[in-house]
DNA sequence: AATGAATGAGTCTTCATTCAT
DNA sequence: TATGAATGAAGACTCATTCAT
């Protein structure tokens, strides 16, 4: 058997798992049923993959591949200035958020998984299964990606005039990541019916975008007391 | 038995529980060790709480109201002006998620359930037992009152004219707490070694605030062409 | 629940399982039989011990007590020399390995994991549920006691003359007891039917225990060649 | 492929096998790793071994037959006395159980069998797959052989005069093979440090082998009462 | 002869939950 | 109220064996 076809298999158990992790998360989804969505035996399964852990950061994996690719088909995208670049990353973000709602779930318990794993005494929490997990490895090495380029986007952006000057290209892309990152999560309480505010979807995904423009791009500064203005910096 | 001490009781479970979750995560904890922990025997445990579920929103449910009161306490602060209040309430904030690492674990959490739950067909997937839970009807209730407070304290910078007046109280607020919600997701990231860009977490937590007040202050607008500027609103 | 409650369940989880390692061994015999066949939940078996080798090391932990109450009983016997009591000792065993074919079992195969455990390199390839069985650790402890009164039998006997003086008591018992040892894996060889030479079991336990007591008593010295006699020693 | 090919590849194969078995014990090792060790396919090593049993089966020919060598080898010394060869025997033996642990587990094993397979009520618990192993089948065969050799050499030796003339070859043979075996399963218990009386392996195999010696020569006899003296037989 | 991907029955073990006391 | 022994369904994972190629 080829390369190929073994690669092919691969990726047939990684969407089957994909799916059901998708809709049933992760603890929900049977290895069982894995195997039957994926037409294979439950063996086939571990035999491509360490475990259910192991499995579960291929998913990861790709989450993370998927997003570099949205990062870099944007940055790619010709006769843009780098404002424009950032509204559609985050546009493209989004879509790539609603397409693929596991995806970010990946994504988040990844970061959380990070966190854990910076830390050295909580780090002899992380299941053991997860650290020894080959594709979790590979995590550590390639999560970084997606902001690389983010970074980037934004050096181009100060660099071709369209955003502020004085902005610091690393501390500005991971204050829009830490956006883009909470914007899923808050699609729950605000699509809420029972709640007093109510904000249409479309409103505010622009309002949204139009403040991320403001903060990257400038405003006029309000007037204001100078007793206040700028107390804390 | 009182009120007092059957409240005292409830108390000690949900302590407990908070200190366990914490520390493991909610799957390898068991429920066992709860009661363990709370010098009690399980069955007490269940006579408190309906099940493990419940008891996980529970602790939710604590999340959602000692997150209330860091808006509550932020705003009811003396003498400052809406900007002043708002990066206060952010680092408050901070605080609050590096105190209790596990309340914003849950918050994201219900965050994502609230997600499924608002999608008629998603919901059908909620575990029955989350549904039922009392204290997860609750949350329903009172998971809005901490953006309420937010809400209104934008409308107030907005007021005392220390942040821009063209700001939509609710979108801004949203999106500060986009931002919010993002900035404990992404410590791991940023904390990690072995990537090439490093910042030290003390100038990301400033640069972080520095933005969002720039965002909410306003600043001058950067000069680039008029071709390219605005292209997109 | 009493303590004397506690102590009759577990007695009643190690008879079953002694009854069937017995008749089907160690491998063949599921936790799921062993549940049964206590009238049990398997989950309870779980809860007295720690899992299936930890169940294992319990029966030979009853092995070696039995082992022990059978060389103690032999000991305590009133009126007899210590050349009758080792001769009562070797029939007491002999019976006892009858009657217990699976603790014979259990006995060697725990000797078996000694010589593991004793070479530093070995002791690595021990499954851990064995070195962290509480059981195996109290077996470590114990497993020498029936040697101890073997020894003393032996140098009681040559203190009452029944011996020969010359013996040595430890090297003299732990010879006897390698022979204790083999005697029950003969008896298959022994009894197979094909083969040409056939003892009757009577005949070869008389000769065996004959055997033992000219080594212990002494005989009259064959006579033969000078030059050959006592060529090793 | 010839005969001579087809040799060599069950060769390779039972020789992984023995290593394996060797290191981690039967049920430790997989057919997979029989398979790597061997550097064949798996597909292969059941072309040449039915199944694992089969291959277990194997292995204890080949005790049994490298056994047979030690005694036949032993046997064809020229120029000695029965005394010495069986002397030479044990020591032979022991350093064949030294060097082939894993062969003394087999022997020890399958004698275990033989007990089970004489008995009609519990031959029926035997493994099916050993049953039908042709490997089991041989055995049955040729595993008195060695016994055979050995019964010769105490013949010989009541002879030659080195033995007592009242010793029968069949029930002193089977005596001091009762020793052999057993002599390996105590090394364990003796090497263990953390018992009271401690033995020096060379005393032990000294003292061991000069019992043998006084058994089969004979001693002076010990003085005591007459009163005592033969009380069983 | 030879390969190694594929199978799936089989098992240990876990643990939320219950309930007799 | 309070206990903790008892339950048993559920599920991850293993691995001897097969068979298409």
């Amino acid at each position: 058997m080829g390369v190929y076809e073994r690669q092919k298999k691969e990726k047939e158990i990684l969407e089957a798992a994909i799916r059901l992790f998708a809709s049933k998360g992760y603890q929900s989804t049977k290895m069982d049923e894995v195997a039957k969505s994926a037409k294979m035996s439950k063996g086939l399964i571990y035999f491509y993959y360490k475990n259910k852990e192991d499995l579960y950061m291929a998913v990861t994996k790709k989450a993370f591949e998927e997003l570099k690719d949205v990062f870099k088909d944007t940055q790619k995208t010709k006769g843009k200035s780098g404002i424009d670049l950032i509204k559609m990353l985050i546009e493209n973000f989004i879509r790539f958020t609603e397409n693929n709602r596991m995806y970010q779930e990946a994504i988040l318990n990844f970061m959380g998984l990070m966190a854990q794993y910076n830390d050295a005494e909580k780090r002899t929490h992380i299941d053991p299964l997860i650290l020894e997990s080959p594709n979790f490895t590979h995590l550590l090495e390639i999560h970084h990606d997606p902001a690389k380029i983010g970074i980037q986007i934004i050096s181009h952006g100060v660099r071709d005039g369209s955003m502020r000057p004085d902005l610091q290209p690393e501390i500005t892309f991971y204050t829009i990541w830490t956006m883009m990152i909470g914007y899923e999560r808050l699609r729950g309480p605000i699509e809420y019916e029972n709640k007093e505010i109510k904000i249409s979807t479309e409103n505010w995904q622009n309002g949204f975008i139009k403040l991320i423009n403001d903060l990257l791009v400038g405003t006029i500064q309000a007037q204001r007391p100078k007793a206040v203005q700028g107390s804390l910096f």
